[in-house]
DNA sequence: GAGGGTTGTCGAAGCGCTTCGACACCTTTC
DNA sequence: GAAAGGTGTCGAAGCGCTTCGACAACCCTC
């Protein structure tokens, strides 16, 4: 293994220069640069991480959490993680992996002990029990999601309340009256992550504005159980023509059934979906959506904390605007009876 | 931030006795011991991780390297991930998320820098050009996937040989004599990722020995991709009664395509998947599938690495034993004209 | 009761790096 | 031409921990 000691020996230079070449937190002549350089090539020469972290206090790593729960929105989850990732690595960070499973004591544990300089949560529950400790620390820290009470936290999320407006209002326009909405399973809202609740806040305030009536059903994934709401929202608003999907393996069972209902997608009913935007452009039917924009959060949610790791940044909290694209399965409605 | 030497301080011990309590490597009197946790935990002691790695050249810290494309089998991907993640933690190790973007330097980065003390490479491609690195370091790895050639490597991976064979076995026993199989995207076989090449020797070395006749299609995921797959499919096979389906996001739309053909599941045609549990069950139809067992592989790529770094363990190569649930998507052939 | 093992604890030497102050040297500036 | 101010480099201290050898103190055994 390569020291920087042994760099320096090489280069003809001591120590202290070799890391002054490597940090440039002090100016260093030309050819001075280029011996230490080409020495440090030559021999294949690597910092240790756990030295520079010792002597530095700064381990160049972030700590990302993600939910334990494979079971939900996994494809966001995993595109806002690699978007994490390869950020991350722009800026110099690497990201060590944290389950939600270990819950405060992961928070507790990489704080303490320095293995990360700042950290990044995902799948924030309204009233998370890792916030108190994220105030308590000065470590720096980014949020993606939206808990109740921000006060002393950054954070990054999709503006879902104007999300389900812009879903109602779109409906609206074409003439829609009556909307339902098929929801994230009912495990989600218990859990009171803030996302599903706020989208339908946005969708209900802006249909009492726009005086459409609104029927919400959450909704598990796959296809039996979508049958089941399915029938149930024709069964209780028979004249619904629009509908808004918030669950992304709600989305092709819906179009199925329809299909096999025979009502054509956009002629009879029309589907708004709020997902990413591959599973709007895999799906039977091109879908009208709002776009999850996984990547830019993950990408924000970086360069907040780098911010922050800098000196620079503050507590804020960034909603991005959502962006509804018009495709095929959204259209007129109906002529009435 | 509190030090071994305030916990030493404080229960009145030396510096080593406390390291000897935390790591275990000596005999402590249990007096010592109880008064040294007490201490600990008073003053709220978290070792640092630095300084640790630094000391003993480990980092407890296991680096994981997943695909950066998001297009493709993402849930397998994830569920992996997160196996390998909460499995590792068990073994007092934390994960590092690499992306496969920087490819051979990544592995260079964390081996050279001692980042991390081993590595698990997911997505290995036959000829994969990471593969040199790790033969040519002492730093252990697993790969989840096989290579071509094994020598030197500790591989985890789904025997899709075996999988290929059990599903053409299955549907020849149905009376099955028209095989099609619907295979992952053009692009993975291009990229030469053994797992696709492999299911599909085993299906045809079986079908040649049952004297099946066989199909095989590449298929981009979505609606419109597999309609064009399905229509030459049965252009040119036009007796064709049996589907083996080896692309998540094919499934449902063929599914889809065949109800709309009037072609019923699984009266008229069978179908078999290669695909996660989730995904079959949540089907419209129940889906006849062979599991991939992503957490199973995430355990055991963990467990193979652990037991290098405890000095146990050696290269090796397991095949985990794929297994074939029947649920409702395949039945006895329709008989012939 | 002297020799030989255990057992439990300590001191000190690093691990490889960063960073601070010092200092020699070279420009400016009046 | 002396004072003032840069620049570029070095030496040394130390970050918090692990680990090795040393060594008391104890228990056997013949």
């Amino acid at each position: 293994m390569v020291t920087l000691a042994e760099v320096a020996q090489h280069a003809g230079v001591s120590a202290s220069t070799v890391s002054y070449v490597l940090s440039g937190k002090r100016s260093i002549s030309t050819s001075t640069r280029q011996r230490v350089e080409e020495s440090i090539r030559r021999l294949g020469y690597h910092p240790n991480a756990g030295a520079r972290a010792l002597a530095s206090s700064r381990s160049n790593i972030i700590a990302l959490m993600i939910p334990l729960r494979t079971d939900m929105y996994v494809p966001v989850m995993m595109e806002i993680a690699i978007a994490v990732a390869t950020s991350a690595r722009t800026h110099g960070y690497d990201i060590l992996l944290l389950t939600g499973e270990e819950g405060p004591d992961a928070v507790r544990r990489v704080t303490g002990s320095g293995l990360a300089d700042a950290m990044i949560l995902m799948d924030v529950e309204l009233d998370d029990e890792r916030l108190p400790l994220l105030r308590g620390t000065d470590q720096p820290s980014v949020l993606i999601g939206l808990p109740a009470d921000t006060t002393g936290l950054t954070c990054v999320d999709l503006d879902f309340r104007a999300t389900g407006a812009l879903c109602v209002e779109h409906l609206a326009k074409l003439g829609h009256r009556d909307i339902a909405v098929i929801g994230e399973a009912p495990a989600v809202y218990e859990r009171h992550t803030g996302f599903a609740e706020r989208t339908l806040d946005g969708l209900r305030a802006r249909a009492r504005e726009l005086e459409l009536r609104l029927l919400h059903r959450p909704c598990e994934g796959g296809y039996d159980a979508m049958a089941a709401t399915l029938a149930r929202v024709f069964d209780e608003r028979p004249d619904t023509t629009g509908f808004v999907v918030q669950n992304e393996s709600a989305v092709e069972p819906l179009l199925a059934l329809l299909r096999q209902q025979g009502r054509a997608v956009p002629e009879d009913v029309s589907v708004v979906a709020v997902c990413p935007e591959q599973v709007a452009t895999q799906a039977s039917v091109r879908l009208t959506s709002v776009a999850v924009p996984a990547q830019e959060m993950g990408r924000h949610a970086v360069q907040q904390l780098v911010a922050k790791l800098d000196g620079r940044g503050s507590d804020e909290v960034v909603l991005l605007a959502p962006e509804l694209t018009v495709r095929a399965s959204s259209g007129p409605a109906p002529a009435g009876p």
